[in-house]
DNA sequence: CGCGTTATTGAGGCCGGTCAAACCATGTGG
DNA sequence: CCACATGGTTTGACCGGCCTCAATAACGCG
């Protein structure tokens, strides 16, 4: 098992994953192998707009490799809200009622996930237990800026806000860098995230590609003016709450 | 101390409170005693439209015991959006971040409350602290509820939707009968929670006044027909995911 | 009673919704 | 290699829910 500890694990979303919840809490050598752990794991795979878990219902937290998916919720007369999203390395569920048993998740692209059970532990007080929770306070604090977005702010607010919240977790995962970053997303599915129409999502995009905040080819998005963005939408870097 | 177990806690909030975990995990005696002995001590009283934490500041857990606050956040023009509410009988702060280290609080009323550090202890996986954690997951529902109202429902669905929360949440704390309490919230606060002006509020509401499907008299809410207004809010009573 | 806050009402305008069609990329099977 | 189907993007025209501005009525309180 020694060997194991020195042997890299060269799994690059796990190496992300790893730096992610070094900079939240100082891990121990024995829960940094438990981590890096995960990549001997078998992984699993969900085809793209799969109901990957029904609302209220509990499962084994799962460490999201790669792919995009998000928790929703339908009313009665088929509007959608997408709540969140769940981009790749982020934990879903965490082992007890959290907020993934509160909504229905759904992939929007196809997953690749293991499952992470390995990683949470009784309740003792281990630095990887607080990693943990500042990964689910950040989860919060998104949910927050969500609320803040809806209610109060105007269609290229909302826009500007989200792109800066991809930019600044898929940074964290190492998915980004210089503002430019892949997005996954049918402008249906940003539309049902930001409370918008698909057509006035549409012109909102256009025009912040005409004032050159972003650029957008295929679905890569680059943002060209983050000041600006931040400006805009109000928006900064979450807090190092670690818990 | 085994005479302090016997005597009732009188105060009429700590018994809702102790009644509301006891629904959520069997506590033992020694912890139904420490909640109760809450009442013995000395209770702080915070004036109307203050802030009672700033955003990012940490600060000891605190029962409300009477009055009403709210997560707030401001846009640097001015635009406010209500994040949440918080009513007597709910704990602000869990002893380690969580969601009330993420928003700025305000009073909205003149509030009574004391400090509940005792309730929450170490990382043990005791009954209390999973009825605690399964009242914090109650506070991540309501969020999610907030994102899907701004985000897809219109202004009386909005309407109804808060509405029945603050009477679920009521009721568990014995402050509500019959869909009928006290709201102490100006039209302008209720606008801000639920992303409208203080205009169209007013209107919605008296729309919903003329339809029978409420009753406002001063700041007394009477919901008429709660059927009616959970079809039209798709709002169902929160889960009871003990943790 | 007088003043500040809150509630209510009216008029007009804009942001964003809806409907509908055209355009485009991709992929599939003949 | 093309005809066609499919899902996504883009446009245009029109509409309506909600906002803003502004003024008036109704409280509530010292």
């Amino acid at each position: 098992m020694s060997c194991l500890v020195t042997a890299p694990a060269d799994a690059p979303e796990i190496v992300a994953l790893l730096a992610r919840l070094r900079g939240l809490a100082p891990l121990t050598e024995e829960e940094a192998e438990r981590v890096a752990g995960l990549a001997r794991l078998p992984a699993r795979e969900t085809a793209a707009r799969q109901e990957l878990r029904a609302e209220g219902q509990s499962a084994p937290p799962l460490l999201l490799l790669a792919g995009w998916a998000c928790r929703v919720h339908i009313l009665p007369d088929g509007r959608r809200q997408i709540i969140s999203f769940l981009l790749p390395g982020d934990i879903i569920g965490r082992g007890r009622p959290s907020l993934a048993e509160l909504c229905s998740i759904n992939s929007l692209t196809r997953l690749r996930h293991v499952d992470a059970s390995s990683l949470v532990t009784g309740g003792e007080e281990t630095p990887l237990a607080r990693a943990l929770r500042a990964l689910e306070l950040q989860e919060v604090a998104q949910l927050r800026d969500q609320v803040v977005r809806l209610g109060r702010q105007m269609a290229h607010e909302r826009m500007a806000g989200l792109l800066l919240e991809f930019e600044a977790r898929l940074t964290a995962a190492g998915l980004a860098s210089g503002g430019c970053f892949a997005m996954p997303l049918t402008q249906e599915v940003l539309a049902d995230a930001l409370g918008l129409s698909v057509v006035h999502l549409n012109r909102t995009l256009q025009q912040m590609r005409r004032e050159g905040l972003i650029a957008l080819k295929g679905r890569v998005v680059t943002l060209k003016q983050t000041a600006a963005l931040r400006s805009i939408a109000d928006w900064q870097p979450p807090p190092r709450l670690a818990g």
